[in-house]
DNA sequence: GACTGTGAAGCCATTCACAGCT
DNA sequence: AGCTGTGAATGGCTTCACAGTC
């Protein structure tokens, strides 16, 4: 066995950021870039920026820097994204309407193919194009369109509920929206954006911004 | 001057995910709970939740737990929300509509007073039920209303302009959905939400699974 | 001269384990 | 006996500083 390289979460997240700023960067045309480049156009550091992609390999040159294009595809590739990932949302309200248009999905390839809802006045209906369906139509429907990730934009109440169909359908990932903490087997990755969350943390800094 | 103790952010997030909890199991009426009983209902460790609470003071009773009610009490005070929030959104586009009825916030004393927009055929209208009101409108609203906090629900491009007003009017803090990095003074709180960063996180675990 | 890649150091966060209180 | 509060130990992440390469 190879020797086990743990790599930090957060280095994930930065790298996922590095990736959107760097696409803009080759989008001007610039060819080389280095660390304390694009530390300054994302807020890190350079030493930083150098062993988050040092993890995953050598692809500076030294003296020059990094080439933007294939810098670019090797993130790309550690992200998973150099594949396209089929993802279902759930829920078609507010939330689920807003995530169903979010351009910053489609443009990191994101395929978003339907959405699902437990409301009868709105299954058959289209959501910004996507098609509505019936939450007791999603097993099968992951099951068929081989669907890796699941998007939960339901209330609080049911997202429960909806993860344990997700995880019966052999989702590989979801991302939860619902303010609640979803109890999944280890084999099934869960990611939560909690809204107030964010709001609560960012409202304890402004309170204790002296300290 | 006292002995500075620092507090990790991620105690910051977690305490709020405790909070909310404690909501709940105080609405079912119990009365009494233990470290184990929150690190089950939030899935952490009773030692981590004891930690974090230790930080901001002895809440507990040996051999008997925290007072569910009084423990509520003190994590409001820690996170800030002991007093009213007013915040503006920018962007009536799909993203800050949903915000804009989004419950977790209402429902955690969060007081959206006005969305903003730079589309003229949206000012003057109702956002569920919250006024319109053009960008150039902005600081005004946010000196004469004392707004402490600005959500930023806009397109990239625009985000950093937005800010800049934010900054200028002397906004407290600012929830950035933008998917971009914003520059501001070191007395303005930033907080981003990263919808495709946390996606592409999912899909980078997803992926190195077994690793 | 410029900039990367990386071991080592330093810093921060989590976990452990137990003394102390009820 | 049960459960908190906490110093000490461990583990993980970031920063430093410099050798290596172009």
């Amino acid at each position: 066995m190879g020797v086990e390289i743990k790599i930090p979460e957060a280095t994930i997240s930065r790298i996922s950021v590095y990736s959107r700023y760097l696409v803009e960067v080759e989008r001007q045309g610039i060819v080389n870039i280095s660390s304390g480049e694009i530390a300054e156009g994302v807020g890190g550091t350079p030493a930083q920026v150098r062993k988050d992609l040092a993890y995953f390999g050598a692809f500076g040159t030294r003296g020059v820097g990094y080439n933007v294009r294939l810098l670019n595809q090797e993130i790309k590739e550690i992200l998973g994204l150099s594949r396209q990932w089929d993802v279902i949302l759930i829920g078609a309200g507010n939330l689920g309407s807003a995530l169903s248009q979010y351009r910053g999905f489609r443009e990191r390839g994101f395929n978003i193919l339907a959405v699902f809802d437990n409301d009868m006045n709105k299954v058959g209906l289209k959501l910004n194009g996507l098609p509505i369906y019936a939450i007791n139509q999603m097993a099968d429907f992951i099951r068929e369109n081989k669907v890796s990730i699941g998007i939960i934009a339901v209330p609080a109440d049911y997202a429960q509920d909806v993860a344990d169909i997700l995880i019966d359908s052999e989702i590989e990932g979801i991302l939860n929206f619902a303010p609640t903490v979803l109890t999944v087997p280890e084999e099934v990755i869960v990611r939560d954006v909690d809204l107030a969350v964010n709001l609560e943390v960012l409202t304890y800094n402004i309170e204790n911004k002296d300290v």
